[in-house]
DNA sequence: ACAGTAGCAGACAGATCTGTCTACTGTCAG
DNA sequence: CTGACAGTAGACAGATCTGTCTGCTACTGT
């Protein structure tokens, strides 16, 4: 029912794979459906069919995107058994995504800037957010952190610091420079209680 | 010339008021020029008359952004005197930039995103991140630091998950986890030669 | 054989956006 | 007083965008 014919695939599918292409080079708003359709091959009554709106079809384009990084990121880190390497993995994956061609940031913060505020897309990116967040709760956790919580919030932030950086400088070694901070903060996480200053206690909770 | 009679200002700053908290909180693509004219008290000809186009208007909202970003810090940081408060201080100012009621994430980042490629928007936003990163290669320089570059651009790095994080995840205290993480290396960059990994020189090259 | 379904092509409505143009108004220097 | 100037109000052109609708085609299960 949705697999078409063999060398054909559906018209959703096809909707999707123009979407990814258009919607993440170019900017959800600056594509309009026509391009899409053009893109796809497919009549505009098909996508209104499909999706109903074009909203929709952001919401689905970013849910795909979930779905393919999350994948992309479990099957390369059993790469590894090491604990330690496997919290690291994810950013050499991270590295990986920066040098391909045509990269231009991430999808999620990118789709998030061009949203309504309470539209949708929003969802999507928190749902995504929370799923990297509990992977490095759960790395850091089987990496032996003494408050893997604690350290998650630091890995995230170095996960977005790098993807930014990639984007916004053009230079993929930001990918590198994260996994560096992350290898020194995973080591004061797990060694001994707390190195020179108050680090141990004031940074996940605002101390305003 | 500039300046208008004492209780208006003049029909150039209204505008520029006016997308600059329009285009900040909405988006540059979805706030169309009437609502700004609307705001600004100002006729349309009027600001086709000043800026000439709406890609220009843009462009001067970024540009006094930046302006007044770097004198705010600039400022901020002259009530400390050491020089390691004096670069953890940028990251307090970041802090205070999250608490303010409709923060929205970096302006240029944003703007960047819904900007075409060859766009001035891109020149603008590469500027300020010239300023940021020069702002802590002088500031890592003051403090001692080896190696000034490679810790701005961590610092750099840390700068922007903190915005990056404190939008996405409606997070103000992203800015305190930033300014821990900064510790941290800041000790590590002044410190004897390397504490535990290879942190010293696999960093700011990727080793891929 | 035939009904049902999925899809294609494209016209169309209605909204919105950038940018231009005309005509009017107030202010101030000389 | 008068001419230059800066600004206002708003109509208008031309493009573009989302979403709907009509008619036609081709395949598929019974």
């Amino acid at each position: 029912m949705v697999t078409a014919t063999p060398d054909r695939l559906s018209a959703r599918e096809r909707l999707l794979d123009a979407a990814d292409e258009l919607f993440y080079e170019e900017g959800v708003n600056t594509v309009g459906i026509d391009r899409v359709i053009e893109r796809a091959g497919v009549a505009k009554a098909t996508l209104y069919n499909a999706f109903g709106s074009k909203e929709e079809l952001v919401r689905a384009y970013l849910a795909r995107r979930h779905q393919r990084r999350s994948e992309r990121i479990t099957v390369a880190l059993r790469r590894y058994s090491d604990p330690r390497q496997r919290l690291l993995g994810v950013f050499d994956v991270l590295g990986e995504s920066f040098l391909e061609p045509g990269y231009h940031g991430c999808a999620f913060a990118n789709a998030s800037v061009e949203a309504r505020p309470g539209s949708a897309v929003v969802g999507v990116a928190d749902e995504y957010r929370a799923w990297v967040r509990s992977l490095f709760v759960d790395l850091g956790a089987a990496a032996g952190a003494r408050d893997p919580e604690r350290l998650a919030g630091q890995l995230v932030l170095l996960y977005d610091g790098a993807g930014m950086g990639a984007r916004m400088d053009r230079d993929p070694g930001a990918a590198a420079a994260a996994r560096a901070i992350a290898e020194v903060l995973l080591d004061a996480a797990i060694d001994g209680p707390a190195s020179a200053s108050g680090v141990g206690s004031s940074a996940v909770t605002p101390s305003h």
